[in-house]
DNA sequence: AGCACA
């Protein structure tokens, strides 16, 4: 009893509103059926479907009261009850006033596409990819492709029907995107634009258009509230297709031709048969021989050139094919060379094919020539001093790592120390276990084969192999 | 079959 009259929402009658809320109405009941039934009774001036968990709701709100008003009286008293495609459906005054249709635009119809390039890969699919994607439909005007980071984003499919889940679309109820790359397309007509929105939102961009080692990248499709796009400049994010003689700019000039540019005009680094090492918290000298060794694990090394950069040290690794340097990149990038976080790679591709090596000696060397003068009284003579300002010397033997304070104050390559970050035990004490001071190269505990996976060769107990010292390829 | 949802 008290339970009925506390329940408002169930009362029989309502106070009058000139929006009704239907029910029962059939699966997906669109628009033009709601604006069919209340026709007869006024203007409908707004309407809402698929309301509800079962989606089978829906409000239509009038013009003027007095036609709810009709609508409802009407079949208050009809012996024929109302209904969409044969259905019977309820009507009652709503509890609210008007429809607040939270339509946004990507509902309504317009001439720009909003696209979402979705996939592990997404950051390389180029704006000229994008453009022939969309020309099958029209001519395209416009593209400006921007990035926007989204957070986590959880995809849901609870409404997808399950062929859609089936067909192979790409994206995994396990990826979370951190960032979005997106596109705005636009075309002529809001026509254009939908049958481009219809044939392609959901499907992969093919993957004969696509970097072949690029994964699949999956179009997401709205519209956009946009009609007319602002493109100041042909660049590698924006393209105005209506106007040619629209300045280029500087930034979509590459002289090299070395890059190709991905999404937004990123730089996409080619892979060469060269590799550039930067050694990152050097507190142990990192030689020529002990790249050697390193690097050779992957394959026959033509080439090493070490300089100093940025007030660390790099090196130039030349592998005599593109593959082998891949394996190495992949192997090695993050990885140290020493326990305890200490000189740690950081692998990239160098834009050489083929470094030009003139002397055989402690910095550079052409394993492939066994003609080029090496110059033994500096060859594995004297341990490399670490640069910097520290001013500590090595002198021979006498092997010391320098202290933690000169380690802080040692300049970084450019990137954030991340061994602390990964875990790495702090430095190790100044009283170092010396038992090794007779290899000046090598600090205690050196190279074990979980610092560089899979990868260590003819790893001794004693340390460093004997091409550390005197690598078997010098002359 | 019973009031939307960012």
């Amino acid at each position: 009893m008290a339970s009925v009259s506390s329940q408002p929402q169930f009362r029989y009658t309502q106070p009058p509103s000139k929006v009704l809320h239907l029910r029962n109405l059939p699966w997906e009941c669109t628009e033009e059926e709601l604006i069919e039934l209340g026709k007869p009774f006024g203007k409908v001036v707004n309407t809402k479907c698929n309301v509800g968990a079962n989606r089978n709701q829906a409000f239509i709100e009038f013009a003027d009261l007095n036609q709810a008003i009709a609508m409802i009286s009407y079949y208050a008293s009809s012996s024929e009850p109302a209904q969409v495609r044969g259905k019977t459906v309820y009507l009652q005054y709503s509890n609210r006033q008007e429809i607040v249709n939270n339509k946004t635009s990507a509902d309504v119809a317009g001439n720009v596409l909003l696209v979402t390039i979705e996939g592990a890969d997404a950051r390389l699919v180029s704006i000229d990819v994008l453009h022939l994607v969309f020309s099958a439909f029209g001519f395209v005007h416009k593209i400006t492709t921007f990035e926007k980071t989204a957070g986590f984003q959880v995809y849901k499919f609870n409404s997808a029907p399950l062929w859609f889940l089936l067909m192979g679309s790409s994206t995994s109820k396990h990826e979370f995107v951190l960032y979005l790359c997106q596109a705005l397309v636009q075309f002529s007509d809001s026509e254009t634009a939908s049958a481009a929105k219809n044939a392609l939102d959901g499907r992969s961009i093919p993957r004969y258009l696509l970097p072949e080692h690029l994964g699949p990248c999956t179009l997401r499709i709205t519209f956009s509230a946009h009609t007319d796009l602002s493109v100041k400049f042909q660049s590698h994010r924006s393209r105005d297709y209506t106007n040619p003689y629209l300045p280029v700019a500087s930034s979509a000039i590459d002289g090299s031709g070395q890059f190709s540019m991905g999404f937004d005009g990123r730089k996409v680094e080619p892979e060469s048969n060269v590799l550039l090492a930067s050694i990152e918290n050097m507190q142990y000298a990192v030689t020529l021989d002990v790249l050697h060794m390193v690097f050779s694990a992957f394959g026959p090394i033509q080439k090493i050139a070490m300089f100093d950069k940025n007030g660390g040290v790099q090196a130039l690794i030349q592998y005599p094919d593109v593959q082998t340097a891949v394996v190495a990149k992949e192997a090695l990038e993050g990885h140290c060379i020493y326990d305890g976080g200490f000189c740690k790679l950081h692998i990239s591709y160098s834009r050489h094919t083929d470094l030009s090596i003139k002397v055989n000696n402690d910095r550079s060397r052409d394993y492939t020539s066994p003609v080029l003068s090496s110059q033994p009284s500096v060859l594995g003579q004297q341990p490399v001093p670490i640069p910097g300002p520290s001013t500590h010397q090595f002198e021979g033997a006498q092997y010391a790592p320098p202290s933690d304070q000169q380690v802080m104050h040692q300049p970084s390559a450019g990137w954030a120390t991340s061994a602390a970050a990964a875990g790495a035990p702090p430095p190790p004490p100044q009283s170092m276990p010396m038992q090794q001071h007779n290899h000046p190269y090598m600090p205690p505990g050196t190279m074990p084969p979980q610092s560089v996976p899979g990868m260590m060769p003819m790893q001794t107990q004693t340390g460093l192999p004997q091409s550390a010292a005197m690598p078997p390829y010098s002359h």
